[in-house]
DNA sequence: CTGAAAGCGCTTACAG
DNA sequence: CTGAAAGCGCTTACAG
């Protein structure tokens, strides 16, 4: 007696209530439910006197199409996924957006995730979403495996990895030229005269920590430059970490009179140290940070549009879900040096 | 002839593979399609052999539950979804975060979308939640009528507004007191002896830009200070708009000494513009700014706590789906004032 | 133009 | 311990 039980709902105490249902709206207008499904759905073959009926009881009920009901029907739940690391760090913010104005173009809404940088939860919430059947999945990797995601990407859901590569599995990529941005950017602190020059990076498990290392040992190597080992510190972007890290290299009888700072969180606390200092250091931080060009001196930094990377990483996605995509592809963007004053100070020496 | 259209999926040329279904599991394993459902979902009554025979065809057809369509049969949804304005704005994406770490800890996840701004588009997508079924909504009103909701609040879908109250309908608020943290940050500029005071603040029917314009207009009148109609300036908080606001009542022949910004788009684009006055202006801020302590003068705020509003709205919904919740509240947590330099300059007169 | 039947992939309520 | 039947609220594929 479906009836009854509905009815229980209803009881002092359930804040639910029942939801009018097409079959409600079917027998309130005296149609069939197909009758009602046409009118909801826009579709044609309604005379205009029954399509008003219809919509007379839509109106005096409530009614709203139930689109989980729609969605296990039909197949596509015209949704995606988007795993990153933090919605809170000012740089996913924008890559977040810039997703969700492509998902909204393709008539999709977006559901969001934070990994906390933690590969176990990254894997958990990927399967959640793909258990909510997304179309697709957007994913800033915290782990180095992906294995996981191979039955998924195999019973179709699409998938775009940003910001960091996919591990194990072949994938479509969307990255930052994270290598040849922190070779620039180091390389524009020697144009300056500096030879002593450190990095603080994120873990070294992480990708881009791991280009951006690459790419500052390049460009010592391309000037010539023996790097000591004192002069790079890899770890986790918390401030005491990263004050420590930069306090030690610039002690000792040879500190480093530059610094290249990793990534955004990394910068900021680099910022503070340096304003603690008694001789000028330069800087240049990886990632762009607001009111940049206020800081005494500038902030010099090696930028990367963190909304382009998003909005290219989810058209793509929707042209797999098109079927227009053939083989998975490492699409590389370019990062911009911007000059803004820290980066040009000379060798305190 | 379902297995023959399934089949038809298979076709080259088409991405979409077929999911195994727990029908495909039981057949494998040769049970009953209610022993997957046990053993899937972990509930006891299974012998160890036969959990072993359902585990083994699961593994080997790569099958994961649809919780679509386990949630048509459910009823709740275990999502959650948040209507805010932008989450590319520094103050949403911790207010997001928040949200997100207590739908993850009632087992929920998030639905995001962004209105910007557009009371349309608020409504298009709190009603694409419902359409989805979401258990409870979390709104960051663009609009000013909230009536819409009504059918849904009925029908059991939680709600909570946030940052900004609800319009013509009874609902939990959960909001900053932008009244009196406005007049605190004015007063303060009082205390150190401005009397010309200019206010630039969000377009009028905003909410928290009206009451922080009430605040500011309270702490004047507290001080017996007229204000001159050229001091305050609502409207956009585009750059442009806020540079004309700014500039102008900076002007002629008795020009404001102080700027309360009402908030942290407007204090960005304030801060540019002070920077090029040839005198100092004292400049107070609503919400507080990344590296605001770093920039000469440190920037003196009226600070929120974001991530605090999410957290206090979010759990506020759970427990109005517990049913432990009775009638609708309003929640007003404290601001705090931050004492950093700017906001402490003498008028320059 | 209209509607009855079957089915999407699960869970519920029973019966054995 | 196990499973067949009915149903969640829609859409699909037909038939009239």
């Amino acid at each position: 007696m479906p009836e009854t039980s509905r009815r229980a709902d209803r009881l002092p105490g359930s804040r639910y209530g029942t939801r009018p249902t097409m079959k409600d709206v079917a027998a309130r207008a005296g149609v069939g439910l197909k009758t009602v499904s046409r009118v909801v759905n826009g579709e044609p073959g309604v005379t205009p006197d029954t399509e008003r009926r219809v919509q007379e009881a839509i109106d005096a009920l409530g009614f709203r199409r139930n689109d989980s009901a729609r969605v296990l029907r039909k197949g596509r739940t015209a949704s995606i996924g988007l795993v990153l690391e933090d919605l809170a760090d000012p740089f996913y913010g924008p890559l977040s957006r810039a997703v969700e104005e492509v998902a909204r173009a393709h008539g999709a809404l977006l559901i969001n995730g934070s990994s906390a940088e933690d590969p176990d939860r990254e894997q958990e919430l990927a399967l959640a979403l793909c258990a909510r059947r997304v179309d697709g999945l957007v994913v800033i990797p915290a782990g180095d495996d992906h294995r996981y995601l191979e039955p998924e990407i195999r019973a179709g859901v699409a998938t775009v990895f940003v910001d960091r590569p996919a591990g194990k599995i072949d994938a479509d990529v969307v990255l930052s030229d994270n290598y040849g941005g922190a070779r620039d950017g180091v390389a524009h602190l020697i144009a300056h005269g500096h030879r002593r020059i450190g990095f603080i990076g994120d873990m070294p498990r992480i990708h881009t920590a791991a280009e951006r290392l690459r790419g500052y040992l390049a460009a010592m190597e391309d000037a010539g430059i023996d790097v000591d080992g004192a002069w790079t510190s890899l770890g986790m972007t918390d401030p005491e970490r990263v004050r420590r890290a930069a306090e030690e290299m610039l002690s000792g009888p040879a500190p480093v009179t530059a610094v290249f700072a990793g990534n955004n969180r990394v910068t900021v606390t680099v910022i503070r140290v340096l304003a603690e200092q008694h001789r000028p250091v330069a800087l240049v931080g990886f990632d762009d940070i607001e009111l940049a060009d206020l800081l005494h001196p500038g902030l010099t930094v090696v930028a990367q549009d963190s909304a382009l990377l998003g909005r290219t990483a989810a058209e793509r996605l929707f042209r797999q879900l098109d079927g227009t995509l053939m083989a998975p592809e490492r699409i590389e963007l370019p990062t911009r040096l911007v000059t803004r004053g820290s980066g040009e100070l000379p060798p305190a020496d």
